[in-house]
DNA sequence: CAATATTTGCAACACTGTTGCATTTGCAAC
DNA sequence: GTTGCAAATGCAACAGTGTTGCAAATATTG
């Protein structure tokens, strides 16, 4: 069990309070949280600084950044950068729960002459088992 | 080949100059449109006047609206939808364009027991043959 | 502890989308 | 064709989300 200060050290940044604190809520939330859930989380931190500190979060691999349906970006732990990056992932429309899928994502398509693939994301969509049942019964 | 003003007034709703434009420049656009987008290719169209059409034309099943990796909400004449699911989309992160891509999307992969897919979309991100030419000059 | 490259807090801003309201317009009934 | 009215438009003001510039604070290194 590694402490957050170990994995911020381990991934190249420099540990501070709000770091700490930005990750500790990301790893605890049961969901993907938006910027608003995490200011309600920490009434003390500066607006502009938790955009920063989550997209130095993003950066360095401890969270994944995701847009929901209606536009806004949601953040999610991740504990190791690389195992996020080998699978795909699952959006509930329902519940905004992210699921991890098991398959190896898709290799990418060949790209027109020139261009440059920085990143690559294959975004499944639809209803967990869950909501999926809650919707039938 | 049935006019748009026909097709406004078979979904039941009235037929103005605004919606006949937003609709053909949707119908002849090769990606979906943003907000934005229309805006540049309707320079006379009042702003929220846009966004009110729009909704309409997405109300009376005339449009599609999907969500971006930008967070921004896209429309696209419903006939045209179909066309773009059968292909992946690669977003230049310079300028901002996006385009359509040959090759047809990989097969979703296996979902867990339950679990019901409603969209999925690969999404690719990078540079532009354009842009990664000036970049590199 | 001192040096310094990063990070933070704050103000100001840009972009996307919405709401309220007075005026105009499409369309149907006459 | 004229009239009446519900619906659509234009404009101003606003809310939410995210960004940028810059001075002050601070985490790391030695
Ligand atoms: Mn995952
Ligand atoms: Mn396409
Ligand atoms: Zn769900
Ligand atoms: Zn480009």
């Amino acid at each position: 069990m590694s402490s957050t200060i170990d994995l911020l050290r381990t991934s190249g940044v420099k540990v501070t309070p709000g770091r700490v604190r930005v990750y500790e809520a990301l790893a605890a939330a049961a969901q993907p949280l938006s910027h608003a859930d995490l200011e309600a989380r920490l009434p003390d931190a500066d607006r502009v600084t938790l955009y920063r500190v989550l997209d130095t979060l993003v950066v360095c691999g401890l969270a994944m950044k995701a847009v929901d349906a209606r536009g806004v970006f949601r953040f999610s732990a991740s504990g190791a950068q690389s195992e996020h990056r080998r699978h795909a992932h699952f959006r509930c429309t329902d519940c905004g729960r992210v699921f991890c899928l098991k398959d190896a994502p898709p290799p990418p398509p060949k790209l027109p002459r020139g261009f440059r693939l920085a990143d690559a994301e294959y975004d499944l969509r639809g209803t967990c088992a869950n909501c999926a049942r809650a919707h039938h019964k």
